[in-house]
DNA sequence: TTCGTATTTGCGGTTTTTTGCCTAATTTAA
DNA sequence: TTAAATTAGGCAAAAAACCGCAAATACGAA
């Protein structure tokens, strides 16, 4: 790896997640601390980025600083790293849209190898930004409040495809009422996605546990494991792993 | 092998991979490191790709972007009022992707109701921001370098659709060889596009006029309507004029 | 063809750049 | 305050670039 493009991906990795660690770095393109250090140093005299302690800061993430922001982001990335963990190559994965989504598609391993299917158009943007996976987008009427495709056509193709793991977002997920959603469309795709994979994994963050809204998507037994920002066993998690949810 | 051969060689390589190593070059060609040096010292000159310590990176990547976009805005500002001027409410409209679309989409009254279909997430995107129309993403597997989503699937897709609009980004459009692109899944998309639709509107900046590509989608005679940032009486326009196509 | 000239190429030696490792100093977190 | 992590600076090895020169090659004209 050129040392050009070391650092047009350090860049890259910037404005994907707002800061970045030296030690991650290295290990992500196996070199030195010291290279990734002297890079950095190298940027920073350039002015394309914040040199810190351990790392670096995004120069824009410096400007607008917003405490509950970065305090969300931060929860996000936790959960985006559990779950990247869980993927493994040769995997086909149906995902929802959602923030979280999100923040795990920028969080996935460079060199993983996996096919995502998803209805979402900012997380096939997201995913596509990615070197190495394959990216489907499934067709239909673009629902504009949520920003997925929704609709027969595309209920259709998610039924025809038989996908390892099936990635939601959650709105809410209660121990009673299950994952549950405000909009029919979105629930219908949500549906069609679990029964299209073999194993169900539900992230967000803790705040959208034990809430409900009006459509059921799914009974907690539809759903094989559940990952928030939460240490697996905080209390808030335990009537969820007495339900039989893996939890990460 | 011929010196001019192998610089050819080398940019070839260069719009494959995006970056060639001086070592791999040599090796490649059996010539010295030196002779390879000298090859991409004199490529540099003539600014067509970047050197750096090791080898060299493709241009197109990182420098094209800021400035020429910042610069042709304007122009594609124009384009995409021209554009919005010809779309009626009710129409039922097919686009690709590229900048001068996305200007359209940004240039509809929003008073418009009429329904996009599209295979570019980005376009997607922006004309879901819209209030009244409706917009259909059709699905396939996401081609990274477009942001399109193409296949057999999307194109089939396609020829299910009745249009009354066909709207394409140029990349090259000349007399001659017509309608032209370099990425053969992208044509197949154009194509069937065109065909699907009654109008075929061709919209983008005068520079990409005269020019040809690799792989041709159209002929002259299947376009319609030509948009550019000129007055539509432009002598660089006649040619197009004397073909048949309307000129706004 | 054959010759002379200009260009191109490869090679040896030197210089520069890059990188990893080491140690000492500094910063951070508990 | 102490322990761990991070950084700075020096050093050395390896890779790459630079320089000049001579051999090889291409090219045009006699």
């Amino acid at each position: 790896m050129l040392k050009k493009e070391r650092q047009e991906f350090i860049l890259h990795q910037l404005n994907l997640h707002n800061k970045v660690l030296c030690a991650d770095l290295s290990h992500m393109m196996g070199v030195s601390d010291d290279t990734i250090r002297r890079d950095l140093q190298e940027l920073a005299q350039e002015e394309k980025l914040i040199k810190v302690h351990g790392g670096a800061l995004s120069k824009s993430f410096h400007t607008a600083f917003d405490r509950k922001m970065v305090y969300n982001l931060e929860d996000k990335h936790i959960i985006a790293q559990k779950t990247a963990a869980l993927v493994q190559s040769g995997m086909y994965i149906l995902t929802s849209g959602g923030t979280s989504i999100l923040e795990f598609a920028k969080s996935l391993d460079p060199n993983l190898n996996a096919t995502f299917f998803t209805c979402s158009l900012n997380a096939a943007i997201e995913f596509a930004h990615h070197p190495s996976i394959e990216v489907v987008m499934i067709g239909d009427k673009v629902s504009k409040d949520s920003m997925l495709t929704t609709g027969a056509s595309a209920v259709q193709t998610i039924e025809s495809i038989q996908a390892d793991l099936c990635i939601l977002g959650i709105n809410s997920l209660d121990t009673q009422f299950g994952l549950s959603e405000n909009d029919w469309e979105v629930v219908q795709i949500k549906k069609a996605m679990i029964k299209a994979s073999k194993k169900t994994i539900c992230i967000g963050i803790s705040e959208k546990l034990n809430s409900q809204q009006k459509i059921k998507v799914a009974n907690l037994d539809e759903i094989d494991i559940l990952i928030t920002e939460l240490d697996p066993n905080d209390p808030t998690l335990l009537p969820f792993k007495h339900k039989g949810l893996t939890i990460y």
